[in-house]
RNA sequence: GCCGAUGUGGCGGAAUUGGCAGACGCACCGCACUCAAAAUGCGGCGAGAAAUCGUACCGGUUCGAGUCCGGUCAUCGGCACCA
C-alpha cells in the first residue's frame, strides 16, 4: 500500500544515527538569549558508583528529559544539565581496598556513567558538566563555607561518633550492623570528638515559611515540615529541693503541669555530676549512663521496647505551681538533644511517661477530665476539661495551656517557648576523599579562615589514605600540607584535616550549572537571575530530610547574603518510585537481582528501555522490573514502526481518526505535566491498536502519534518522520493541540441502577442535562421493564454515567 | 518506636477524585498464517452453573465507597556519618 521504502526497526542503527546528528548539531544546546521564556529542568546528579548505571537512574532521567523535550516544543529556552556527585565513602573504600587512587576511580566510574547516559538519548546540557570532585567546583563549596563561617553559622562542638574499638576508625552509620563494625564484627561505641557544626536550626523557621511559597508535592512538605518538627510548649524550672538550682525542662503540655509525678533527665545531663556526693546510688547511676552510651539514639527511643531508668536517691525536685515534691530520674528515653535534656513526666497524659510510671510504680494524677486512663495515657489535646489543677479546672486544653505559660511568665518560673525538633548539621569527616575545609588553627589566634584569594585549598594527592588510630583524617599524616602559616598573624598554624560530607557539594550544584565555567563567582548574577529558580525538580524521596532540606539551607542562607537572586532554590518537586529487582526486593548485588541497562539496550534499544521505564507502573510507587515487560515495550515499538506500511499521503488528521487522536492529544499532553506516564503511554497504545483495526491512517495522523511518542522514544520518532518525508525533524515541531470540538460524541452509553445494582446499560444523547436525563430514561422500554410494577420514589442521573433508580 | 507512603485478577497496574471495578501491558489459552516451529495478525482471559460475589481485614457514612470516616494487619522509604 504504501510507497516509503523501510527495512526492519532496528533500534540500534537508528538510535546511533540520531545521537550523532543531536550531538553534531548541538540540536539540545540552550540558548544565550536571556529574553526568551526559560525553563530549568534538574534531576539529583548522579553518584558515579562503581557498579555503573543502574536501572533507576533512567527512571527520573526520562521523565524530566520527557519535560524537557516537550518545553522545547513549547518554545521554552531549556536547561537540563546533569553532573557528578563524585565525593564520598564508597569511592574511598573500594580505593583502601583496591590500592587505586579516588581521583582515578572517579574519573573512570565518571566515564562509564557518560558513556552508559549517552547511549539513552537523554538531551542534556552537557556543555554545563560539572563534578563536585574538580577543584573549580570545590573552590565555590569552599567559599560558601568560609561565608557561613564568617556569618557565625559554621562552629565547633564536641559530638559523638560511631568508634570501632577494634579497627580504630570512625565509623559511617551504614558502617555499623546491628551494634557492630561491618568489617570486623568489633564493638562499636560513641566517642566525643570536636567537630565542625553548620546552624541550620536557625533557619528552621524560614524553611518551614519557604514551603508555603513552593510547588512541592504534598508528602514532601509533610515530611520536611515533620522532620523539622515545631512545637509550642514552654520551658519551666523545678528547684532541686535544697539548693538554688533549677532543673529547666521544655514540655509541650504545660497545661498538664499539676499532674507532673517525677522528672527524668538524661543520662548526659550535667546534674548528674554535679550532684554525684547527694546522688546515693552513684555507682548504679553511672553503670547506667556506660550502657546508654553504647545505643544509637534509634535504639533509646523505640516505644516498643521495655523502659529502663534509675531514680536519683538522694535528689528530689519541686512542683513549682503545688510545691509537691517529686522525685527525679534518669533514662536513656530522654535525648540530651532535644530540648533542655529533661523532662517533667506526667503519666496520665504521655504514652512513654504512663509505661515508664506503670513499670516503675510511679503515681499517675490525672488532670484532664472526661477520660479513662486505667490502661493508657489520655493524650488528646482537642477534648476534656482540666481537673485536679488549682487555677486551670474548668478550662480546655487550649485555654489551660495559653493561662499556665502566662502564670509561669508573671511568676518568673517559666516561658512560652518554641521548639524545633531539627537539630544542627554535623559537618565534618575524618575522612580523605571530601572537600578540604578552609580553616588554620593557630595556637595564638584560634581558629582561622582561610582568605579568598587562596582558594581552592586543594586536596593534596596522597598514597595513603586509611584513617589514623586516632581517628583523625588520613590528611593529619601530610605534614607538608597540614603546617601552614596562620593567615592572621602569619606565625606557625595547622590546616583542620577533617574535610566535608558529601552532602556539602550537592548543596549548591544547580547554581553552578547555570554558570559552570565561572573563575570569578559561583555563577553570574546575569545567569542566576535568568536560570534561577530551578522550575521543576525531580528526585527520590528518600532525599526530602536531608539533601532537599540542606539545600534550601544553604540556599536561604545565600540568597540572605545577597548571592542568590530568589529566596528558594526550586519551584516545583516531584519524585519517582525505586526500581526493585524481579522478585520485588531491593535490587542489590548480594541479592543477585540487579538488572543491567546496557542489556536491557542492547536486546531491546534505547527507546523501548525509556518506554517500558514510564510504562511499567505508576511514577511515584515502587515497582519491580519485569523484563518480560520491557520486551512487551519493544513490541509495541515494532508495531508503531510498521505502521508506515498503511500510511496514505493525505497531510490533514483523517476524518476517520479524529476523534482518537484528538482525545490522545488532550490525553498525552494532560499526562505528561502530571507525570502519569504509564497512562499516557496506555492511551497512545490504544490509538496504534485504532489504526492497526481500521489497517489505514493518514500522514497527518501519524504526525500527530509522532509529535506525541518524541519525548519518551526521540530516536524512533525522528527516524518515521524522516522515513515516511514529513518536513523538517519531530523536535522541530510545534507541540500538537487537542481540537475539543472532534472529541464530544453524539451518543453516550451509560450503565441503569435499580437499588444501586447495575441492571442494564442503555445508550442516550450525549448532550442530555441531569433533568432531561431523568426523563428520558424514564420513558426507555428497557427501563419500564426494569421498574415493573414497583414505584418510583427517587430518580439519581449522573449525565455521561448512570442513572440510579430508588423503587 | 516515630514520621511519610502503599495494599485492586496469575503478574505490573487503570478507574475523569464519591458514579459502569479490572483501561493498557505481561503471562497464559484458542484461531489464522506455516510442512512445522518461531515471528506476526485476530480473539479470549477475576470467581461462580446461575442468582450473584469480588478492590488487605473489621465496622461506619451515603441512593451509591477501591475512593470518605474510625479501628486492625501487612509491606516499602526516612530516622540526621550510604547517597
Amino acid at each position: 500500500m504504501s510507497h516509503y521504502e523501510f527495512g526492519a526497526y532496528n533500534p540500534a542503527a537508528i538510535e546511533k544515527k540520531w545521537q550523532k546528528i543531536w550531538e553534531d548539531n548541538n540540536t539540545f544546546e540552550p540558548s544565550k538569549d536571556y529574553s526568551k521564556p526559560k525553563f530549568y529542568g534538574l534531576i539529583e546528579f548522579p553518584y558515579p558508583s562503581g557498579n555503573g548505571l543502574h536501572v533507576g537512574h533512567p527512571r527520573s532521567n526520562t521523565a524530566m528529559d520527557i519535560i524537557c523535550r516537550k518545553r522545547r516544543m513549547e518554545g521554552y529556552n531549556v536547561l537540563f544539565p546533569i553532573g557528578w556527585d563524585a565525593f564520598g565513602l564508597p569511592t574511598e573504600n573500594f580505593a583502601i581496598k583496591n590500592k587505586i587512587h579516588p581521583e582515578i576511580v572517579t574519573k573512570k566510574n565518571i566515564e562509564r556513567f557518560k558513556k552508559q547516559l549517552k547511549m539513552l538519548g537523554f538531551s542534556f546540557t552537557w556543555s554545563s558538566e560539572v563534578s563536585t570532585t574538580d577543584p573549580e567546583y570545590y573552590h565555590w563549596t569552599q567559599w560558601i563555607f568560609l561565608q557561613l563561617y564568617k556569618a557565625g553559622l559554621a562552629y565547633k562542638a564536641e559530638m559523638p561518633i560511631n568508634w570501632c574499638t577494634s579497627c580504630k576508625v570512625g565509623l559511617a552509620n551504614e558502617e555499623v550492623v546491628n551494634g557492630v563494625c561491618e568489617r570486623c564484627g568489633g564493638e562499636v561505641i560513641r566517642k566525643v570528638k570536636s567537630q565542625w557544626m553548620l546552624k541550620i536550626t536557625e533557619y528552621a523557621q524560614k524553611l518551614i515559611d519557604g514551603l508555603d511559597t513552593v510547588d512541592f508535592i504534598e508528602k514532601v512538605k509533610t515530611q520536611e515540615r515533620n522532620w523539622i518538627g515545631r512545637s509550642t510548649g514552654a520551658e519551666v524550672d523545678f528547684k532541686i529541693k535544697g539548693t538554688d538550682d533549677n532543673i529547666r525542662v521544655y514540655t509541650t503540655r504545660p497545661d498538664t503541669l499539676f499532674g507532673a509525678t517525677y522528672m527524668v533527665i538524661s543520662p548526659e545531663h550535667k546534674y548528674i555530676d554535679k550532684y554525684k556526693d547527694q546522688i546515693t546510688n552513684f555507682d548504679e547511676v553511672a553503670a547506667y549512663r556506660d550502657a546508654a552510651s553504647k545505643k544509637s539514639e534509634f535504639e533509646r527511643t523505640e516505644l516498643a521496647k521495655d523502659k529502663t531508668g534509675v531514680e536519683l536517691k538522694g535528689i528530689v525536685a519541686i512542683n513549682p505551681v503545688n510545691g509537691k515534691e517529686i522525685p527525679v530520674w534518669t533514662s536513656d528515653y530522654v535525648l540530651s538533644s532535644y530540648g533542655t535534656g529533661a523532662i517533667m513526666a506526667v503519666p496520665a497524659h504521655d504514652d512513654r511517661d504512663f509505661e515508664f510510671a506503670k513499670k516503675f510504680n510511679i503515681p499517675i494524677i490525672q488532670v484532664v477530665g472526661g477520660c479513662d486512663i486505667k490502661d493508657a495515657a489520655f493524650t488528646d489535646i482537642n477534648s476534656g476539661t482540666m481537673i485536679n489543677s488549682g487555677f486551670l479546672d474548668g478550662l480546655t486544653v487550649a485555654e489551660a495551656k495559653k493561662k499556665i505559660i502566662e502564670y509561669l511568665e508573671e511568676k518568673g518560673i517559666g516561658t512560652g517557648k518554641v521548639n524545633f525538633k531539627l537539630r544542627d548539621w554535623v559537618f565534618s569527616r575524618q575522612r580523605y576523599w571530601g572537600e578540604p575545609i578552609p580553616i588554620v588553627i593557630c595556637p595564638k589566634c584560634g581558629y582561622v579562615p582561610l582568605e579568598e584569594k587562596d582558594l581552592p585549598l586543594l586536596l593534596p594527592m596522597i598514597d595513603n589514605y586509611v584513617q589514623t588510630d586516632s581517628g583523625e583524617s588520613p590528611l593529619v599524616n601530610v605534614p607538608e600540607w597540614v603546617n601552614t602559616k596562620c593567615p592572621c598573624c602569619g606565625g606557625p598554624a595547622k590546616r583542620e584535616t577533617d574535610t566535608m560530607p558529601q552532602w556539602a557539594g550537592s548543596s549548591w550544584y544547580f547554581i553552578r550549572y547555570t554558570d559552570p565555567k565561572n573563575d570569578k563567582a559561583l555563577a553570574s548574577q546575569e545567569a542566576m537571575k535568568y536560570w534561577l529558580p530551578v522550575d521543576w525538580y525531580n528526585g527520590g524521596m528518600e532525599h526530602t530530610t536531608l539533601h532537599l532540606l540542606y539545600s534550601r539551607f544553604w540556599h536561604k542562607f545565600l540568597y540572605d547574603i545577597g548571592v542568590v537572586p530568589c529566596p528558594e532554590p526550586y519551584q516545583k518537586r516531584t519524585s519517582h518510585g525505586m526500581i526493585l529487582g524481579e522478585n520485588g526486593e531491593k535490587m542489590s548485588k548480594s541479592r543477585g537481582n540487579v538488572v543491567n541497562p546496557d542489556d536491557i539496550v542492547s536486546e531491546i534499544g534505547a527507546d523501548a528501555f525509556r518506554l517500558y521505564e514510564m510504562f511499567m507502573g505508576a511514577f511515584d510507587q515502587p515497582i519491580p522490573w519485569s523484563t518480560d515487560g520491557a520486551r512487551g515495550c519493544y513490541r509495541f515499538l515494532e508495531r508503531v514502526y510498521k505502521l508506515m506500511k498503511f500510511v496514505t499521503d493525505e497531510k490533514e488528521i483523517s476524518k476517520e481518526h479524529e476523534k482518537g487522536v484528538n482525545i490522545t492529544i488532550k490525553k498525552v499532553t494532560e499526562d505528561y505535566e502530571k507525570m502519569k506516564y504509564n497512562t499516557a503511554i496506555a492511551a497512545m497504545m490504544s490509538l496504534v491498536n485504532e489504526f492497526y483495526s481500521s489497517n489505514s491512517l493518514s500522514k497527518g495522523d501519524l504526525a500527530a502519534l509522532l509529535k506525541l511518542l518524541y519525548p519518551v522514544c526521540p530516536h524512533i520518532t525522528e527516524e518515521m518522520w524522516q522515513l515516511v518525508e514529513l518536513p523538517g525533524a519531530v523536535h522541530e515541531q510545534k507541540w500538537p493541540v487537542c481540537d475539543e470540538s472532534k472529541t464530544v460524541p453524539s451518543e453516550v452509553e451509560i450503565a441503569i441502577q435499580i437499588l444501586g445494582k447495575i441492571k442494564a446499560r442503555i445508550n442516550v444523547p450525549a448532550s442530555l442535562d441531569r433533568n432531561q436525563l431523568s426523563e428520558y430514561v424514564l420513558t426507555n422500554e428497557t427501563v419500564k421493564e426494569l421498574i415493573g410494577d414497583k414505584t418510583v420514589r427517587k430518580v439519581i442521573a449522573v449525565p455521561g454515567s448512570l442513572v440510579n433508580i430508588i423503587v
